[in-house]
DNA sequence: TTGACAGATGCAACCGAGTTGCATTATACT
DNA sequence: AGTATAATGCAACTCGGTTGCATCTGTCAA
């Protein structure tokens, strides 16, 4: 895994520059183990008395995805979610108490993915994949 | 496929009613070739010189999913869109012009599935995959 | 056919996540 | 140190979606 500060380095020789809120999200996010809404943020800051504006969050948010650092999804609902852009995996969430695991497929999609190309005429670029349970806990 | 009439038939049994925007919301989305979303199903009910609040029409989106007819997802982005809920399918879009098909996989997902499950002790209840890509004309 | 119950509808007011414009501050580089 | 410009904060705003409540209408039974 890359760590935040070469990351940050990155970012610096890219034109941008190491600011406390980039840098702040940056932890957050790669510390996380699952993907985490805006909302989340603010409260994981909010407990360790980190304060920024909502509007310099939400910018940072997406300056950090346009430069591909994060990436945003959605899980069933329209709250987006954010979480490192590393290696390419799915997820699995408890429809109960809405835990979220990563997974990684042993057999992945690229022969589906082919065929489908071929019989659509599509270029396909990516997908997404999440799957929906009980965890051990809730179904017990 | 079920039939729109039909549907209204089993839902007034099941103590609600023919109601004009109950209608409208079903025979529009029976009739997609595609997923639509709240904004587009008041646009082609304009056209239409179809007229209801927009209370009443996210009021009756609620109900129908409630209900089992309709189902909820969502494309990337935050933008909800409905569906008849029939026979299970995945989507395939263009990211260019946001054109949308539906998918079936020639083999499913239910090994993979039933190896998550047991790996993670989840029971799995249902899945999501979608597709994303340029169509024919959008790569040409 | 009529009456009554409850589901459906419309309207106005509201809510709140996310955005915009602009003035101010902070970072990196010379 | 000085300068350019990226980052930040603030207030005002937008707009999709919700809530409360009064009214209307579909259904069913007498």
């Amino acid at each position: 895994m890359k760590q935040v500060d070469d990351i940050l380095q990155e970012i610096q020789q890219r034109g941008h520059r190491k600011s406390r809120s980039r840098a702040a999200v940056l932890y957050e996010l790669a510390q996380a183990k699952k993907p985490i809404s805006v909302q989340d943020l603010r409260l994981l800051f909010e407990e360790q008395n980190i304060f920024f504006n909502k509007t310099t969050l939400y910018r940072e948010i997406e300056t950090l995805q346009k430069l591909g650092y994060i990436k945003e999804l959605f899980l069933r609902n329209d709250t987006a979610l954010y979480e490192m852009n590393e290696s390419h995996h799915h997820h699995l969430m408890c429809t109960q108490c809405g835990d979220v695991r990563h997974i990684v497929l042993e057999e992945g999609l690229h022969d589906e993915e082919k065929k489908i190309a071929k019989r659509e005429q599509f270029i396909i670029q990516e997908h997404s994949l999440e799957f929906f349970g009980l965890c051990q806990k809730c179904s017990s």
